[in-house]
DNA sequence: GAAATCATACCAACCGGTTGGTATGTTTAG
DNA sequence: CTAAACATACCAACCGGTTGGTATGATTTC
């Protein structure tokens, strides 16, 4: 995508990952974002043909940069897959600090906004969180088989479940300016995961 | 608030549900919403300071439409404040219908966009989602004692727990274009408030 | 191997349309 | 009669996007 020699791009989606966050989509100007990446105006419509694309284009790049951050991320190491879903989600937790434009989600921001005007950003958005959802279902499924479980839900919508819960936990953070109570939902989601699998006690090594 | 004969602020405030839902605050200008309101531009900052002053205004109207649909339905009757609760879930589940901006939170949507520009929205933002869990609350409180709970969850943080669920659903349904995604999540809370309850068979008249 | 050619990356100035907001009426209810 | 409820006409600032142009490095040509 990034043919090597273009650091005005690279500076136009990290900017716009800070400043989608912080402002909004619709709110943020090519200006604002051009002013923050520090490059001109030329130089963003040189590389994006539109601001919808810019959009897309940084849904994607969110979606790399925080697929590179959860795939280095220790608790894979573990061996049993429950402990490695609550090790996610006590990263997710964790990562809960500061203020709401530090640890929203890009992604579930920009698709609020989007999704009746822009049928292409709603797909990068929905890549996005979808994607992601897609590598904990997997961890659920293997949990799921090493504790003997058959439930009545699927490893699928429990993995969507946990993005609906961050999701909203972002979005009463944002509401109370305190993400004190967003971590009180993440408790609750560990709470539930816990509960699921705690009906069945088999494990293997 | 309002002052009985002004026909074109309820109007104005109406419209505002809906477009808002539709296309976002940020992206809805004054005329979009004198347009849908079939009023003119005299008329609303006649009646508005500001397009803030009509958003703050937008999600108090919410909080008392919603408010008063809430507390005319059903599920109030019953006896056991836990069959209140998840009468009130399974109304929730219900509502996803349509399209997302027709069972979307207006509040939700407009605190995504406006948390970092506009305090006062996000005050009426804040007011609405935490006043409605408020409500919610009680039924909890009151569940938790009949049940003989004494849990290491308070009954706030479980209700705020809902609007989590029920707002990161909404993100979700926006995202793939699909409601039915977002009622497995409301499923998924269900069986989650169940669980809750299960472990004390205890109850009485 | 160096001059000519080409493609990419970038920039400052500008454009027509839209924005939130205002100034100044006109109408209507009590 | 007067004050609130609307409508009309308008504005300066800003919006996304385009323009014509430069700088630079790779590729080709002889």
């Amino acid at each position: 995508m990034a043919p090597r020699k273009s650091p005005a791009r690279t500076k136009l989606l990290d900017a716009a990952l800070t400043v989608i966050r912080q402002r909004g989509f619709a709110a943020t100007s090519v200006d604002d974002l051009c002013k923050a990446a520090g490059v001109t105006k030329g130089a963003f419509f040189h590389h994006f043909d539109s601001k919808e694309a810019l959009g897309a284009a940084a849904a994607d790049h969110w979606s790399t940069v925080t697929g590179e951050m959860f795939a280095a991320a220790p608790f894979h190491q573990q061996a049993d897959p429950l402990a490695r879903i609550l090790g996610y989600l006590e990263l997710r937790r964790a990562l809960i600090e500061g203020t709401p434009s530090e640890f929203s989600c890009v992604a579930g921001t920009m698709v609020q906004e989007t999704f009746g005007a822009s049928e292409t950003i709603r797909e990068a958005c929905k890549a996005s969180i979808f994607g992601h959802a897609r590598t904990l279902e997997r961890d659920i499924e293997a949990a799921m088989e090493a504790y003997g479980l058959t439930p009545d839900w699927s490893a699928r919508s429990l993995a969507l479940h946990t993005q609906a819960v961050l999701q909203g936990a972002f979005i009463l953070a944002k509401a109370s300016d305190d993400p004190e109570d967003a971590r009180a939902m993440v408790d609750h989601l560990i709470r539930y995961v816990r509960s699921l699998f705690s009906t069945a006690p088999a494990q293997e090594a």
